[in-house]
DNA sequence: GTCGCTCTCATA
DNA sequence: ATGAGAGCGACT
């Protein structure tokens, strides 16, 4: 007898392992691994991943069989279900998540229950649960525990029925077509018989008349003015034929022209070469492409996966969040065409299941996409890139917190080929293998055109005097005149997000806060309310202080939205584009932007980190950072390698085509040495620095890290239960490993639960492992008790 | 005795 | 996650 092993979908350490089933008779040798299905679970239809298909089952009582299948082929392939093993033990988190996150998002089947009335009596009894509808949606949350009992006692008596919504939320788009199928003879005797007065049916017929037999889309049809109903009926009739077509979304927003290779300088060639040996041999390789902005990594990029694709493989390259405009996936178009798909998080459910369809099909064999895109269904990979490899959107914040690089290299390793890590500015950690020689070091240290770098200088806002309140010193406000007259762009970087600015009263100093966490409001004129980032609680912005009631309470520290409005009044003939999470929420606004600055129909552009990465702008002459040091006051210990990043990557949008650049980096922190060194773009030096710091604090790369977050809404329940998993490490690792904490976070309360943290640092600790895995298993016992425990191996952050 | 509540347990 | 059953106080 042939059994599924099945992965439900219960986030529970108990049910973190396969339930065997047994396979029906009407659904023999058509399951296979990879697919979902329906199971029968206790008492209720959930859904499942098949991981396996065995002739017998080690579970001794009798099985239940699967209820019905859900997918027609497998969504996930062997590959990935291996992964998804892997990856829950690695993040310590649950199989299911896993398998869940392989999929695009569109395709997750949530478990939306139904609650169905028997009959009108039912309804008209039950007001508060029905609402005079006889079909409401069962959400357990939605209802007090008395409403529940009742639902309970109704089921039972079978006055209502409970159903399941198992249905993906993505589909396909069928297109219906029509075509005629009568000779001119029938179109007349049609004409004939029908009434004077169907307007649409006559129109169809003529229409037919004139018509060659063609199989033209219902909106074709609607254009001709003939409607979906005349055509359904006319179907009824006999008179056209009707067939689906499926219509696959495209998510890229214009055509591109082809473009050739370039011919390579000889750092670019020794690179390419180097990797593309390595494809040829099926070496799982992982190399580390450093080159200064501008040096031509995305040709190498392009060449190899060219090298890839002509040894019949696919490719895979990755990219940051923020980083995926038009600008590089064109890029890729050009040279590749349709064989391109791409996976992005600004595209909507059904654009990405079209496109991860095309991947799963095969016809699509190269991916870019972000870090989701690094579990796209490829088959036979012959290249993994990631571009801007320290990005920190690399790194997955909540349950799996995988890091996309160890994503990557475990792919590789699976497909035998080499990954290319690519970076101006790489993270410690890949640096320091690569100079243990685990990496294979390729640099591309010149620019290719051969220009200089811009000139960099550095502002000590401490000393520099300011134009009425203004973040801006007099010093950049002049440099922006000056290109303002000579017609040339201007980027502004705030070093912040977009909405930090908060309320402040003049008087007693009063700040709103938020009643929930430990934070205060931020400001939002747009919507003239105040916001907690955090948990979402809004109110309006007082008049008066609260406390004291002066009316002198308005807004204090710079958002982008104030600095847009200072530079409006600073250089009012200046045409002045913003682009920060607020402007670019909306779907293709981000291109517009984009777009509307690279054709020069702006003169600044201002915004938030997002416009730091990856853009060209030939035109712009002059970049200016406006608070270089905000990262630096965050009390953890990547701040210094965040600011030096983000600064090199600044300073090279400066200045890229003919036109020498300028880069102004106002700071309050002249000499720290992530500012100076990034002012000489000395990555070398930088590096050394740094890795001095680390290596005095015991951090990565010289120490392994794992982040320890317990919760609940009691703080001292919280602080007893972390302190007695203090105490428990403790006894069961080594002398060597460091435990600090547990100590509240920089952001204790948050939607009123108390957040406390350990930090264990280590090099060698086997038990690791297994004390961690222990930890998750005692505090399930404790999870109805409120208190929620996260292991985050490796953090990107100690806060 | 049984209703109502919380706690524990198994789910194949 | 979540329904079922156990255990226990309270009460028609």
């Amino acid at each position: 007898m042939q059994v599924a092993q099945v992965i439900v979908d219960v986030p529970a350490r108990q049910t973190n392992n396969p339930f065997s089933y047994s396979i029906p008779d009407n659904l023999a040798n058509q399951i296979e691994p990879g697919m979902r299905v329906q199971v029968p679970f206790g008492n209720r239809k959930i859904t499942g991943f098949v991981v396996d298909i065995c002739d017998n089952s080690n579970f001794d009582g009798k099985l239940k069989p699967i209820s019905d299948l859900i997918d027609l082929y497998p969504v996930i392939n062997p590959e990935l279900l291996n992964l998804a093993d892997w990856l829950a033990d690695q993040t310590y988190s649950f199989k299911i998540s896993c398998l869940q996150t392989m999929l695009p998002g569109g395709m997750r089947t949530k478990n939306k229950k139904k609650l169905i009335a028997k009959n009108q009596d039912v309804i008209e009894q039950h007001p508060t649960i029905f609402h005079g509808q006889n079909e409401i949606e069962y959400d357990r949350g939605n209802f007090d525990n008395k409403t529940l009992a009742q639902i309970l006692n109704l089921q039972k008596a079978g006055e209502i029925q409970v159903e399941y919504d198992l249905t993906n939320h993505a589909r396909p788009i069928m297109l219906r077509a029509y075509k005629g199928v009568l000779n001119s003879e029938q179109i007349d005797e049609a004409l004939k018989s029908v009434r004077k007065n169907a307007i649409g049916q006559i129109k169809l017929l003529n229409i037919l008349k004139g018509q060659p037999t063609d199989n033209l889309l219902l909106s074709k049809w609607e254009s001709m003015g003939v409607t979906a109903s005349t055509l359904k009926n006319a179907e009824k009739k006999g008179w056209v034929s009707a067939t689906s077509k499926r219509h696959v979304r495209n998510p890229f927003l214009r055509p591109v022209d082809p473009s050739k290779p370039f011919k390579l300088h000889p750092d670019q060639k020794n690179a390419v070469d180097s990797i593309n040996q390595a494809i040829s041999t099926q070496k799982d390789q992982v190399f580390l492409l450093e080159g200064v902005t501008g040096s031509g990594k995305t040709e190498v990029y392009l060449q190899s996966i060219a090298h890839a694709l002509e040894m019949g493989r696919s490719a895979l390259m990755l990219v940051p969040e923020i980083t995926l405009t038009p600008q590089i996936v064109g890029r890729i178009r050009s040279r590749f065409g349709d064989q391109v798909a791409m996976l992005h998080s600004a595209m909507s459910n059904g654009e990405r299941y079209d496109e991860w369809q095309r991947i799963n099909t095969g016809k699509a064999k190269v991916v870019v996409g972000v870090r989701s895109a690094v579990f796209a269904p490829l088959k036979n990979i012959g290249l993994i890139i990631m571009d801007e490899e320290h990005d920190s959107s690399y790194k997955q914040a909540d349950n799996p917190r995988y890091q996309t690089r160890d994503v990557a290299k475990w792919r590789a390793a699976y497909n035998h080929c080499p990954v290319v890590l690519g970076s101006a500015t790489p993270s410690l950690e890949s640096r320091a293998r690569a100079m243990k020689g685990v990496y294979t070091l390729l640099s591309l240290p010149h620019r290719i055109n051969r220009h200089a770098l811009p000139h960099v200088s550095i502002i000590d806002m401490k000393t520099e005097m300011t134009k009425h309140q203004s973040v801006m010193s007099n010093k950049l406000a002049d440099a922006i005149q000056v290109r303002l007259d000579k017609h040339e762009q201007i980027i502004l970087l705030l070093n912040r997000r977009g909405y930090s600015s908060f309320l402040m009263c003049r008087d007693c100093g009063y700040v709103p806060r938020c009643p929930n966490c430990d934070i205060s409001l931020t400001m939002h004129k747009d919507t003239h309310s105040l916001n907690c980032h955090y948990c979402g609680h809004t109110e309006p912005i007082p008049r008066v202080c609260p406390k004291c009631h002066s009316k002198r309470i308005r807004g204090y520290g710079t958002g982008s939205q104030q600095l847009e409005e200072q530079v409006r009044n600073m250089f009012p003939t200046a045409r002045v584009l913003r682009m920060d999470v607020d402007t670019t929420r909306k779907k293709g606004s981000h291109e517009a932007i984009i777009d509307k600055f690279g054709a020069h129909k702006a003169d600044i552009l201002l915004g938030t980190q997002m416009i730091a990465k990856g853009l060209d702008f030939p035109e712009v002459t002059l970049v200016g950072v406006l608070n270089a040091d905000s990262a630096l006051q965050f009390p953890d210990f990547r701040s210094s390698e965040r600011t030096f990043e983000l600064l090199t990557q600044v300073s090279g949008r400066s200045g890229r085509a003919d036109k020498t650049g300028e880069v102004i980096i106002q700071t309050f922190n002249p000499d720290h040495y992530a500012i100076k060194l990034a002012q000489t773009q000395d990555y070398e030096k930088f590096y050394a620095t740094e890795m001095r710091v680390r290596h005095e604090g015991k951090y990565p790369p010289y120490y392994y890290t794992v982040k320890l977050t317990g919760n609940s809404p009691n703080e001292n329940q919280t602080a007893s239960e972390m302190f007695g998993i203090m105490n428990f490490l403790k006894k069961n690792l080594s002398p060597e490993a460091i435990i600090l904490g547990p100590t509240p976070k920089t952001i204790t309360r948050i939607n009123n639960h108390y957040y406390y943290q350990i930090i264990i640092k280590y090099r060698r600790e086997p038990k690791l492992k297994p004390t961690l895995d222990d930890i998750l298993i005692q505090s399930q016992k404790k999870q109805r008790q409120g208190l929620q425990i996260a292991i985050d191996n490796e953090p990107l952050d100690f806060m």
